[in-house]
DNA sequence: TAATATTAAATTGTATAAAATTTAATATTA
DNA sequence: TAATATTAAATTTTATACAATTTAATATTA
């Protein structure tokens, strides 16, 4: 077996999905005006209401340099606000403004409008979701 | 079932997935100058020598805008040439130099290396591409 | 407690991605 | 065949990603 054939690549099918799913979510998100990892980080504040830019990067994977820029267009979009906590100033914590959290009323109908681009049942989605958790929950950095 | 909780996501795992198998390339291609997009596009010119621009994008589902600096940035490492097609000027087609070819001799034990990067089994890592393949082949918009 | 280490964000630089537009070339059709 | 449409790359713009560095604040330790 060739392994550099890209066919009997496994990365590449994962690293392909992902475009295809965002692609998919693009119409569905431009109607709420939000970017597929901007609404990520919406998700995770409807959620919990605050979180610090650390917490939201350990649940979303991503780090200060993508999410410090993507935060500060949230805030100048009036969906969340950044202030910097008094106890540890290090901190910058992120929480929701009215205009936020009433937007998940709007989003309420992403799921299923995505589900139907998609195309697959919720059995498949969540099968799919649940094989992938094993392997990714198996596969963080820094789980070695 | 909330189904705005991330938990319940289908699409975020796959996105995290794909840049956690992506961190777990970097220390490997570092060692022959490649990124994950480049090392595809060395993939699939080592499988064929000769692709045009165009049939280079519907391989790894990337557009011109994606694909024509990072194909400048592998012709200024002199692996491969852009030569503007003859029967149709409009095509741009890409080869392999022999410093190109000759990198497939290195890039010989990346699989290996990435595999056990990854830790997971032969087994393990052709069922997730068989699995997600079916879901991508279901998903690519221009399916619908 | 002064010096050192660690931590959390922000910044900088490099490299994708993709939508939209432009340009040049080729194909089609009235 | 002249006008129109289509196609393939390139370009432009906007938005991630992430490594590496910097900055400011906090924690630790000699």
């Amino acid at each position: 077996m060739d392994y550099l054939k890209l066919e009997n690549q496994a990365c590449f099918p994962v690293y392909a999905l992902s475009r295809v799913l965002t692609a998919h979510y693009k119409p569905i998100l431009d109607g709420i005006d939000l970017t597929y990892p901007q609404y990520l980080v919406m998700l995770v504040l409807w959620e919990h209401q605050q979180l610090s830019v650390k917490e939201i990067g350990e649940k979303l994977l991503l780090d200060s340099g993508t999410l410090t820029p993507l935060l500060k267009k949230l805030e100048g979009k009036k969906l969340i606000a950044r202030i910097r906590s008094k106890e540890d100033e290090r901190v910058v914590n992120i929480s929701l403004t009215k205009i936020g959290a009433s937007l998940k009323e709007k989003a309420i109908s992403v799921p299923e409008s995505f589900k139907c681009s998609l195309g697959l049942t919720l059995e498949e989605m969540g099968s799919l979701r649940d094989s992938i958790n094993i392997i990714l929950e198996r596969t963080k950095k820094n789980n070695q």
